[in-house]
Parts: structure tokens; C-alpha cells; sequence
DNA sequence: GCAACTTAGTTTCATAATGCAACTATTGGA
DNA sequence: TCCAATAGTTGCATTATGAAACTAAGTTGC
């Protein structure tokens, strides 16, 4: 082989989900776009990586339908980059992410910030696994299954 | 710059979880782990991937604290890579990436699996994420704080 | 209207990571 | 003891990453 190997065609869920965000910095030019950032220069800034790396990234990101290029919103020329509904619904991985750190990291005191309910500015629950009737599951009562066929779409 | 940065000493829980798991073939072995592979040739060839990259992976990981050796369950002297809490913690990260791939791909029908509970054969429920008096919360209701300075642990 | 500055990239070049194939060293089995 | 399987390592080619320099629009001050 020669290219990093894709997982584009896997059949495995997540390594489709890791082929569009399992690099270094798509999760993070993520995070910050969840936070509100839409130009260029600011993930520049904020991220502090390489411009080209970041322009690679930003392609990506919209040709996987995760961000879309959209006039700025200041009137000016440029153009923003901003969250689909796919990217936006990337946040319960974010907010997996960061709740192992909390849970495992070795140095959890350099973690600087927690994630809060913004009304009451207290920390978010763990992210609970459930049946559908609501039983509360661990991962050992869960189990992988072949997909159904699904029913045909339409016509 | 010369290396891939690392954001080891970032003081964002996101940039730190992705320092141990974030690249290509990290959480896809610790899904297999999860599955119950333990031996080096079991992943090389469910994985398909090289063997050099592989062992370079197995080591990262067990630096990490992800995954640690431990004595051939079948008695051979062969070693295993076994799970450690902080490794089967990740549990929820994989979930949210399979629920994402669920969710937004665009070929779902190129999905072959889908996470049941174990006891009705049902799927598990989306993850939600909860404020503490168990609210449900959406993204634009929560926002991230300065973490509160930890009370001094001990002595 | 134009010089100076900002923004958003692209290009160039060095270095590191990835991947395949071939090789090695134990271990296990007959 | 000999042979195969296991678990790697090594060598080499290709790709990705990263810093810095460069470029080309867009904007601003005058």
C-alpha cells in the first residue's frame, strides 16, 4: 500500500465515522466551530496549526458535508465556515471525549475547563448508555448485530 | 515544527483524549479489544493492517494505560493485550461514533451492524446528554466553564 | 483611486508517519 | 529434531505534516 488506507468503504460504523473525523485536527477545528468560530483566521489563531494543514482539513470537512461554506456574515467578501446538522450532531463524541479525559486522565488537574448545564452551572452527567424501554446498560449487556435489510425507501 | 504535534500538555480534556486516541487505527483496535481479541495476530488480521504499525500502536496504547500486557490465558508463553478500566472507559466514545455513522452517513445501507441490547435484541437509544437533575440538554444549553481548583487531595 | 494592510490561502522544502515486504527470533507441535 | 506458527523488527518507498515564505484578492485610510 501507499496511501494512508481509508475506511471509507468499511462496513463498520465507526470506522466510517473515524475515516471523516479520526484524523489530529477535525475534531478540534469541530469543537471550535461548536463554539462559534467561523473564519479562517480564527481556527488559525485559536488552534495555532499550519495554514496549509488547515485549509487541507477545512476541504475536508466540507466535502464530507460536515461544514458548509457560507457568505460572511459581516458583509464583507470572505466566506465562514459553518456547522451542518451532521457536523453539529459530532457533539455527544465531543462530550464523549472530554468526559473520559475527566474520568481517566493521569494529570486531570491541568484540565482547565468542565462542561456545565447553563442554567443551574453545574456539571453535565456522565453520557448513559439505555435500552430503548430506558434499562440503564453496560457495555457487556449490549451486543453487535447484523444490520436488517431495510425496508425499500420509496417507488 | 518537525514532529505531529502532540496536545499533551493542552489543557483541553477534547486535545488530550485525542493525544492517545486520535489517530487512524487506535479506537479501532480498542473496539476489537472490546470484541475480545487479546492476542497480536487475532488484530493484525481482523484489521488488515500492518504489522509494524500495529506493534507501534499496541505499544502507544499500553503506554497510555489503555491496554496492558498480561500472560497468554491459553497458557502459551505468548503475551495478550488486555483492556484496562481507563481502556474499556472509551466505551461511550465508541458508541457516540457509531450512532454519528448511523445517524448522518451517506450510505447507510453500507452499514452492516447495529448495537442492540443484549436482552430484548433491541437497539440501544441514542446517547443524551443529562444536567444533573437529569434535564436533558441540548447543546446551545450548556456551555464550558474554568474548572473549579480540586481541594487539596490528601495530606 | 491608490498605497498599505489584512485575510485567506498556495507553494516549497524538510522531516516524520505510514505501509508493504522481507527478514528474524522465539514458541509450539509432530 | 524439524517444521510451522506467532510476534515481532528492519529497510525502503511514498505520503502526510509542518514551518516559513510567497501570493492574490479584499479592505482601509486618505
Amino acid at each position: 500500500m501507499v496511501k494512508r488506507t481509508s475506511f471509507e468503504g468499511d462496513a463498520c460504523p465507526i470506522a466510517r465515522s473515524l475515516d471523516a473525523l479520526g484524523d489530529w485536527w477535525s475534531l478540534l477545528i469541530i469543537r471550535e466551530a461548536l463554539f462559534g468560530l467561523r473564519r479562517f483566521g480564527e481556527f488559525q489563531n485559536k488552534l495555532g496549526m499550519a495554514k496549509n494543514i488547515l485549509a487541507t482539513r477545512l476541504r475536508a470537512l466540507v466535502d464530507h458535508g460536515i461544514l458548509a461554506t457560507a457568505p460572511a456574515s459581516d458583509g464583507s467578501a470572505y466566506q465562514e465556515y459553518v456547522l451542518t446538522p451532521k457536523g453539529r450532531g459530532t457533539f455527544p463524541i465531543l462530550v464523549a471525549l472530554r468526559q473520559w479525559s475527566e474520568e481517566f486522565d493521569d494529570r486531570p488537574e491541568e484540565i482547565a475547563t468542565i462542561l456545565v448545564d447553563r442554567e443551574k452551572g453545574r456539571p453535565v452527567k456522565k453520557l448513559e448508555m439505555r435500552a430503548e424501554d430506558g434499562r440503564l446498560l453496560t457495555p457487556a449487556e449490549t451486543m453487535v448485530k447484523p444490520r436488517p435489510a431495510s425496508r425499500k425507501k420509496s417507488a
